[in-house]
DNA sequence: TCTGGGGTCCTAGGACCC
DNA sequence: TCTGGGGTCCTAGGACCC
């Protein structure tokens, strides 16, 4: 482990630029130079033609095109954003081993001891931008600054398709005059406490002292925003961190939907995370379940397990026992979303226990996936299912 | 227009242990 | 009989990010 010096400019946050949409004009040029939604329900993407039309992330798939009539909807082909993204990373490890992937289009790299081979951070996230869009075909914006904050703020200014660096002895001056709302951590609620108190800019939150800070925001809050807004962001690159949970959810649409149709879908969304997890060789102790009703309120419910598991079947029982327990709400409701997550996830996979094979747990499975198969096709049901569920058994410990 | 699907971290109360 | 402080784990909710 090497340590950059600290009061240069080190650190590059590199950020794809509307990443899917412009994977999809990569790969077909009769899209590029026009406006693409990505996502047909909700919009999951969008290219900087159709943005630049008023079209956002996560706005209603109708709404975009009544706003955008002439937009071009694509599917989303997340095998190819996850191909386009490993491809990426692979230029970015090229250019130092320190990458800390953020999401699946951005990182922070750490250049710093870099400066005899690879020259200064600026040429080399030339280099990198270059090299992003030689070999992926992609357009990258990367920011470059003292402190991973810095950098992330700068790519969010210099995008699209740009390099922007904060030298060292105007921080200050690049930092205080931005809006809250750019502060990491700052979102809708926050940026409103806020500005209700009169603070709208960085430096607005600068003059406060931390303790009131405190006392508006709670205590983990008001410190980071007194930090940052001190431009105090010591967190170096941390390589090789892991995810702490795998989850799946569905959005359930308006119509009534019966308790078994709510039973095959929480079976389908149990296949597929533990077929995730499976396949990602992680095993996890605490199952949650999630719910959002019409009003859009939420409830969760969660429950962990004496040991970790990556099976099928124990995850499933577990997840019907929470459903079960979350009855009183559901019926007095409407439910609008259910989703299944497992977390606390440990390295390995799930030791395989011995346990003697529990025929009557066996086909009660049998028959919730046989209901995903009826209402989803056979396609919902894989390999990794079956194999998952003959292997050994963590019997969970149930809630009443 | 009532909004997708994948995540992270923090808070607060209660149970439990020493 | 009454009392304290410190720590960890679990559960539920909330804010935020891409």
């Amino acid at each position: 482990m090497f340590v950059s010096s600290p009061g240069l400019a080190n650190i590059l946050h590199a950020d794809l630029d509307a990443f899917y949409a412009s994977v999809e004009q990569r790969d077909d040029p009769r899209l590029r130079g026009r406006p693409v939604i990505v996502g047909a329900g909700v919009v999951l993407a969008c290219s900087y033609e159709a943005k630049a039309l008023g079209v956002r992330t996560a706005m209603n798939g109708g709404q975009a095109l009544r706003q955008c009539p002439s937009a071009i909807v694509v599917e989303p082909r997340m095998s190819a954003y996850s191909e386009a993204s490993k491809a990426v990373f692979k230029v970015f490890e090229d250019t130092t081993p320190l990458v800390e992937g953020l999401s699946i289009d951005e990182a922070f790299l750490d250049v710093g001891g870099l400066a005899k081979i690879s020259g200064t951070p600026v040429e080399i996230a030339r280099r990198l931008r270059a090299e992003v869009l030689a070999r992926v075909g992609l357009p990258i914006t990367v920011g470059i600054a003292r402190t991973k904050f810095l950098a992330k703020v700068a790519s969010g200014i210099a995008k699209p398709d740009g390099l922007l660096e904060v030298p060292p002895a105007y921080e200050l001056e690049f930092l205080h005059p931005l809006d809250v709302s750019r502060l990491w951590g700052v979102g809708q609620v926050t940026a409103e406490k806020l500005r209700t108190r009169g603070l709208t800019t960085v430096g607005d939150v600068a003059q406060l002292p931390e303790a009131a800070l405190v006392a508006m925001l709670g205590r983990a809050s008001g410190r980071h925003l007194h930090a940052l807004a001190h431009n105090r962001d010591p967190r170096p690159i941390e390589v090789g961190r892991r995810r702490r949970s795998i989850g799946s959810q569905r959005a359930l649409g308006r119509s009534f939907k019966s308790a078994a149709t709510l039973d095959a879908i929480l079976a389908g969304l149990v296949d597929r995370v533990t077929r995730r997890m499976r396949s990602a060789g992680r095993s996890g102790r605490t199952v949650t379940l999630r719910l959002r009703f019409d009003d859009f309120t939420r409830a969760t419910r969660s429950h962990t397990l004496p040991q970790a598991t990556d099976q099928t079947r124990a995850v499933l029982i577990t997840a019907r026992a929470l459903f079960a327990a979350a009855q009183p709400l559901i019926t007095a409701q409407g439910l609008t979303l259910i989703g299944i997550s497992v977390g606390s996830l440990e390295n390995e996979a799930a030791v395989q226990l011995a346990l003697p094979f529990d025929k009557a747990a066996n086909n009660e499975l049998d028959s919730a996936l046989d209901r995903v198969k009826d209402k989803f096709g056979a396609n919902a049901i894989t390999r990794g299912t079956l194999l998952g569920r003959d292997q050994g058994l963590t019997m969970p410990m149930l809630p009443d």
